[in-house]
DNA sequence: CATGAATGAGGTTTCATTCAT
DNA sequence: TATGAATGAAACCTCATTCAT
């Protein structure tokens, strides 16, 4: 992807017609696949139209460039864990905090592991393109989200709010990319999702009550 | 990088003279700044060593493909990571848990700081060129070294203790993860330390104590 | 427009009915404007369309192909402009030499300048699609106005009639394409109208009467 | 050369070694001679390296993008022609005004028949890219030079100089290039060049003394 | 050993044209 | 008849890598 680089990253044309709508959806899973099987680099427009069916020309029709192909896909996917997100906050508002914190962790790694193979993929073009700035601004809205639920926990109020949620995602959203990336195995997604949800609560829960852990202050 | 992928990533001759030596770190720094600078896909040999002050051709007696000098200087970076969480592991046998925690995080905070440009520069590449692979297989050092400390802990025992240092260490690194790629101000960067020990402390103490923290269990 | 060159030049399509023609003229109008603002190598059948309010689909309804487009534009401005020359001769035939250059100056000048966005979009597409032949062809027209009315003229008698006409004609339409290109004022445009005048008829008087003016025989 | 428009012009790299100044001018005469044999838009890069003998990459390391290749094509005759003018300015002062006229017009012509293929050639590229602006460029070297030569005429002072200037320069380009985009026969050639001088000869003569030629002031 | 000109496969992207709706 | 989505050949240009000097 040498050229690209300032291009728009918004779709050339929405697609309204059904049919549109299944092309431009071939696209995208198309670039998952190539994406899985050949790698970043060896990921071509041209591999990625083969794959979905289309014609080249027909891919630009719905995708400016390659850069907002990639943009598109991964903006898709950090969407529904947002979604995941939200919702798992609006139904564990008022609940007690470690109740809180097992509810929204265990949503967010199902979320991931729904399609774990699109989770992978992603990882290694989050880096490039408009990543780690998209990853910023869809994180925001989960902060948000947590935020706003965590004000709603009957047994405890935490110190340091924001960075402390930035805190516990960042750990979470690491901690299930390095798992993701060794490989998951059925077993040791259970066990992420319980030492996740163990790892979280400890953490809030230590924020919470403002005893020193920390053996040097 | 379309072409790479297949081949050798060890260095081409093993620099023995003075100049070599010289020679070949610039080559490193330079492929950081180039990577700093413009990013990963518009970073090329050419021109890694006009910023290196060399020629393309003695940039390709030192390594054999562009595959291997980004792996070089990733491999060195995760070298001196693993080295200072060794060394915090031998300083910290036999201290109580939560300090045993403390150094060994700080210590890998301070690593990664110690260069953040560097850091920032290879999480763009680590997904290319057997990244994650490398990652896990010099994150194991770290592991090990961790494994060895805590079993020296005088006031806890760790259950599933392979898990939980695998899970410590990926929170650890995507956290820090996380920030640097948000962009680091220095008064975050306080925090992140402060935070990321306070984090870790309680997730070991957690697992250490088999006190069910978990509302669900 | 790489692969057109060997089409018919010929519209598909004779329109007869009004719409028809309303929509060819939208076309060959929109067709100026793109060319105007957008240069030659940026207009594309589908901006043409667009900018015609149509579909492509229509466009090639009525044009076999790009190049006949343009042909079509550069044909009908050179119509005009012969057209106008025809007139400007039947009306001066008989009267004196001078008088004679100065209605056919004006009048192609004129005619040029009626639409000078048409001449200067022209000038950029006549060197492909034909272009020179096409404007031989026309210009052959308006050469045999030319001589038929000089033949008529009381007061002179041209030698190498033939070749003092085209003379005449390529210095006119040199001169005018060369002050539209370097991009006209009305100031300068009254300059050129005069000048022009004056440059042709004092050749053709030169030519009339064998008086000798070179130095150089 | 539909992605182009606003790339730098200049050359990439000056040739210093003999090899390579071999090698650019390869690749300008290759430009001309695909010019003329395929025409403008036929015209690939790839083309003009074949015929060059070199490879693609190397084209391109001489010359950023198409478009230069063919700006420095031109401006490399332009620059001729007007070193031509210049020269022949120079020798003609203090010429008599019909005489004055006469060398800067053969000297004039004669630069462009010099290699006609290459003239007719640009012609069709000039439209393009900077071509018209170029042109008004390197016109102003000419029109200067010229104009330094006619205040030196012992017989006649000009009146309204700058704009005669510049309308003699017109018509003496403009009926060039009409010729040889007729076609030239080597008759006609020489018959171009005398009606040339005579015909400004006759405008100069004109503009020189104020006898109004005009029938209708 | 160092240099950097040359190579050329291959990637991205455009756009004239068609044809099913 | 009009539409505009789809096509795919082909253009431009890059850059990892080599090798003669």
């Amino acid at each position: 992807m040498p050229q690209a680089q300032q291009g728009a990253l918004e779709p050339r044309k929405t697609p309204v017609q059904a049919r549109s709508t299944v092309t431009v959806e071939a696209i995208a899973e198309a670039t998952v696949q190539v994406l899985l099987s050949l790698g970043t680099d060896r990921l071509t427009t041209t591999k990625v139209a083969e794959r979905a069916g289309v014609s080249v020309g027909t891919l630009y029709q719905y995708f400016p460039n390659k850069q907002s192909l990639l943009f598109a896909v991964l903006e898709d996917h950090l969407d529904k864990v947002s979604a995941a997100m939200e919702a798992a906050c609006a139904r564990a508002c008022h609940l007690p905090l470690a109740a809180m914190v097992q509810q929204v962790v265990e949503a967010f790694v199902d979320a991931k592991m729904q399609r774990p193979d699109i989770s992978t993929a992603l990882y290694r073009i989050a880096a490039e393109i408009g990543g780690p700035a998209l990853v910023q601004r869809t994180g925001e809205r989960s902060r948000k989200a947590l935020a706003a639920m965590l004000r709603t926990a009957p047994d405890a109020t935490l110190q340091q709010e924001d960075f402390a949620i930035q805190m516990m995602f960042a750990a979470m959203a690491g901690a299930t990319r390095s798992v993701l990336e060794a490989g998951v195995s059925p077993a040791t997604l259970g066990k992420l999702r319980n030492h996740l949800v163990l790892l979280c609560q400890s953490y809030m829960l230590a924020i919470a009550r403002p005893q020193p852990l920390r053996s040097l202050a």
